[in-house]
DNA sequence: TTGACATTTAGCTAATTAACTAAATATATA
DNA sequence: TATATATTTAGTTAATTAGCTAAATGTCAA
């Protein structure tokens, strides 16, 4: 029960649901591009993604300075709730919108993307 | 997404979790039989009650003085979502063990539960 | 090696909320 | 009708938590 519990806890706040609805359509993304999207501070982020880990919904992979993210893939148990969501996300106009704003960060590479955040910063 | 946020938050609480496994094995149950089972009090045991409702996840119907509760059945898109954490409530022990103390307070309709604990009182 | 930087941890604050009590409402029984 | 009682509403308090900043950790690139 006390997991059921926490991971509807967890499922229970729109930022959470947010990067949830992001893996469910990218596939694998890195926590920078889920801060930068997201719009929090990079620790807010993190404490964020730590507990949807935590209550197995989603799966990280480091590879060197960058983490990677996407849903769990490992357990069964998990697969049909995580369906259900991928439903109603499909079905929300607003949610849909706000994922059209992660192309430009998914666009390119963490590499990428800070590369241009530096260009920019400096043309300013 | 504001409305699956709040679904989530609606089960993500202990108490509701208990109500609503308590309506996925006994069909239909009076706000006090689950007040009392609960071990909240009456208004406590109400506004989870209308948290639940109003989310879409259980149904009223009055009868006199009393509300019963059921799960709610005219909501095809929360049927998935209900079916799944039917299986997790049947393969979590302890809330299985829990629901056992459901019984003395469901063998009986709400007005001989009453008179019991009037009889109950009396007799103290 | 030094500096940059992605991520996490620790600690704080403001907002949310689960619980309670008291009071209001509505219904049935004596 | 008057009383008992099932439920809800209002208001309070304590606990939880999402967000922030600052600092720590680990990794890469110049």
């Amino acid at each position: 029960m006390t997991g059921t519990e926490n991971i509807f806890k967890a499922l229970g706040d729109r930022n959470r649901l947010r990067i949830l609805a992001a893996l469910l359509c990218h596939k694998e993304l890195c926590a920078c591009q889920i801060h930068e999207w997201l719009g929090v501070t990079g620790a807010t982020a993190s404490k964020h993604l730590s507990l949807l880990v935590d209550n197995g919904l989603i799966e990280s992979r480091k590879e060197g300075r960058w983490v990677h993210y996407r849903t769990n893939r490992n357990n069964p148990a998990i697969r049909p709730l995580i369906n259900w969501i991928k439903k109603q996300v499909e079905l929300d106009e607003a949610l849909q919108s706000d994922l059209k704003k992660l192309e430009p960060v998914t666009s390119c590479t963490p590499l990428e993307l800070r590369k241009k955040q530096r260009d920019r910063a400096a043309c300013c």
